[in-house]
DNA sequence: ACGCGCTTGTGAAAGCGCGCACAAAGTGGG
DNA sequence: CCCACTTTGTGCGCGCTTTCACAAGCGCGT
């Protein structure tokens, strides 16, 4: 609107398009990965898996930096998504609860690669305290204010049973931690201007089974007579 | 029109519906095993987090199990959604990729009570095969069609490292599965007619670092005004 | 028996996201 | 220099989702 030429992006990029952006970023950096200098909306989109037009639409929230008759050059677009994502700075996060989805986070190595630095790891299990997980110190849960104050931790993951969630996100609001990442099957409840996102392993186990048990209805005799009846 | 009576949901329940439904259900579990008999649209909304009137109108799709004035039968309600799921049957589920990721879902218990049981586990690493994991032994992936046929497995879960993902759920598809939940970090291509899910952990913390860094934008001056300098 | 208060179920409106289709813009060949 | 070809960026319409607001319905107390 009004300042455009010096600010070609626009702050207000749509959420849907902001859940997509990484997606691109993965398989831009897959294409830089095998040498390919530049690439088309319609080669982009496929290797995401989205349709050329919402792609093209996507990356124009960002600005335009595609070349018409050309494409888009790898690099260059890897470097503005990953600036609009905040990936060029560096985010501390913080993961309690070192189960096995706990471990595995710890052990993904997606994350350093992305901007993202894991600082600390806390669970409240004696037994697990001490022990050295990614080639990090697992330490007691009641340091996490201490942790979070000293090694600046701005992201919080929650991978711990559904019981001790709620009570480690309060103090990680407490602490000043305003992002959190819940694997827990519970609704987390937050003060605004926290922004909690939910991964859940079995919410997603139960939409599979909703579509798989309606194509086994329709299963047999054609679809569409089924919507016929009622109404 | 013909047999509504007995039949009063309606076979088209909104995409959007279907994945709260879940969270519902979760909620009204919870309920449950409080002891509360009864809920309102408005206190479930609460738990579920989210809007009362949108809860309402998911509800509404599935029938019209409420009572004016009175609110849901918590335990009725539960079946409803449950059977709406699907959950009311059995789902033989094969987790394929036995690391820490896999552990974890296999651990996970919340899956057992509620209609999915694991069929099996496979993997292709020989010090993992054998194992013995949540009570259930490691077999070679060499073995998932034999496995997919004979325990009916319908639907298929990838936890494998993203290099193996494609190769995996196309010998899933290949068996005859039609349900694929997918962890690792890449774009799946199956034919028409598969139901594909993905969960990708890294995403999430990527959507997060970005809502961070917009309001570390903001933060101190005017967000409408930090859009005027800089690039 | 009746009315009052509470809660559901649902029209209607507003908002958002998707994808088509095309003009604008750049490239390369002759 | 011009023309044919390629690919971006986007206006537009459509359908899905969310939210509001309220009529209809139910139970309880009197």
């Amino acid at each position: 609107m009004t300042s455009r030429p010096p600010r070609p992006r626009d702050r207000g990029i749509p959420e849907a398009t902001v859940a997509r952006l990484p997606v691109y970023l993965r398989a831009l950096q897959a294409l830089q990965d095998r040498g390919i200098l530049t690439v088309s909306s319609e080669a982009l989109a496929t290797a995401a898996g989205v349709n050329s037009a919402k792609l093209r639409k996507d990356l124009s929230h960002l600005g335009s930096y595609g070349t018409r008759g050309v494409g888009y050059e790898v690099e260059y677009l890897v470097y503005q998504i990953s600036r609009e994502l905040g990936l060029t700075q560096d985010w501390a996060v913080a993961i309690v609860g070192i189960g096995n989805l706990g471990r595995a986070l710890a052990n993904y190595g997606g994350f350093g690669s992305r901007g993202f630095r894991i600082a600390a790891l806390l669970d409240a299990d004696p037994g697990v305290v001490g022990q050295s997980v990614a080639s990090i110190q697992v330490r007691h849960i009641d340091s996490l204010e201490e942790v979070v104050r000293s090694r600046g931790v701005s992201i919080g993951v929650i991978a711990t049973p559904a019981a001790s969630a709620q009570g480690v996100a309060s103090r990680f609001v407490e602490a000043g931690v305003t992002s959190i990442l819940n694997f827990a099957p519970v609704v987390l409840n937050v003060p605004d201007g926290v922004d909690v996102r939910k991964v859940d392993l079995s919410i997603e186990l139960q939409i599979l089974a909703f579509h798989a048990q309606r194509r086994a209805d329709g299963d047999g005799r054609d679809a569409r007579a089924a919507g016929l009846e009622l109404t």
